[in-house]
DNA sequence: TAGTGGTTGGTGAGCGTTCACCAACCACTA
DNA sequence: TAGTGGTTGGTGAACGCTCACCAACCACTA
């Protein structure tokens, strides 16, 4: 492991420990093992080093299952249960510093050009689930009309948005509820 | 208006423009058009201030609008769609400020316990609209098996989850489009 | 093969600035 | 005249970042 992947490591660890407005080159430096110094050998500055935890350290694990779903193959609904689990998980993981951006504009901005110049960015997600429900639309699975990025946003922001509350309750998503309302309509 | 007033105004601005973490003592105090001491006559410290923004200043528009809601009162489909309008806005209002609580844990923890001391919280938003639902189904203008809560849920999440999105890429919603996709269902 | 010069990646010390916060003081009013 | 609510002018601590310096390693040549 080289040292600047341990730096990033300890940054991504006191980020979440200490919060993005408590973590300080000092203290990440520490926990890596390094000078202060010897973190400007590797990052240009403070908002370098959090651009770099943003872009190398986000788990990946969401995206990974969504990249491996293939339509036709299992049950849809039950599909979609495993979904929301892992959205729920995934999300719950990456809220507070992903949250913690918006302390500080200048950030944000700089990550926002980041996502744009390498065209990737947190909306892929629904994205690819959608390619997902689409795909399964087109084999008869799902019904004609149905609006898949709809679909998509509506489950994946209820994960979304239980990860965000469950930071302030104690609040727990029932996944197989999700689905069966999602499923059953309301009409 | 009171001097109390005014800073909590300023404070919010400042909170809003800046970010969390260059929201400092000063800029406030000089934003209200007062010394910075002053702030600490009406506050005991910054986060009491910070806590006192967002109990005080939280935009009450979605909660006003969710507590007229009365069952049976006009067509539940085309309420629904106000609904997301005015819960996207507001999200997208209201997010900066609330994410940026999580770049200071110790903030977090001490509006949490604020929180748990006036029994109140943001799940209340998803809470009232679920009574709402359940208000209707009660009518017989819903399905008798549908989860009021998982709906709300879906629909609360994804306004939640747009507002989120819409930070990092240009997205809109599409309130009759989703409304219509949680209506019919996937089933 | 021993000496030379350059690069890489590290260190401890500390600079300049900013921050939250406060003591002392003061003007106004009940 | 006592209390309220404001001001000026600090203070110590903490922060990001830079500085001068150096050990280890490497390529080149006398």
């Amino acid at each position: 492991m080289t040292t600047r992947d341990r730096m990033l490591d300890a940054a991504a660890h006191v980020m979440r420990t200490r919060g993005l407005a408590r973590a300080t080159t000092k203290e990440i430096a520490k926990a890596a093992g390094f000078s202060e110094a010897a973190l400007y050998k590797h990052f240009a500055d403070k908002t370098d080093l959090f651009l770099a935890v943003l872009k190398e350290r986000a788990p990946s694990d969401l995206r990974n299952l969504l990249d491996e779903l293939e339509a036709g193959r299992g049950d849809v609904r039950e599909t979609l249960v495993g979904i929301v689990r892992a959205a729920t998980a995934f999300y719950r993981e990456t809220f507070p510093i992903a949250a913690s951006i918006f302390s500080e504009p200048a950030l944000l901005a700089a990550h926002r050009e980041a996502l744009k110049a390498h065209e990737t960015g947190p909306q892929v997600v629904p994205q690819t689930l959608a390619r997902y429900l689409e795909a399964e639309r087109a084999l008869g699975r799902l019904p004609a009309g149905v609006d898949a990025r709809s679909a998509a946003d509506l489950l994946l922001g209820a994960c979304h948005y239980h990860a965000f509350l469950g930071f302030f309750t104690d609040s727990r998503t029932d996944p197989e509820a999700l689905v069966a309302t999602l499923w059953n309509g309301l009409g």
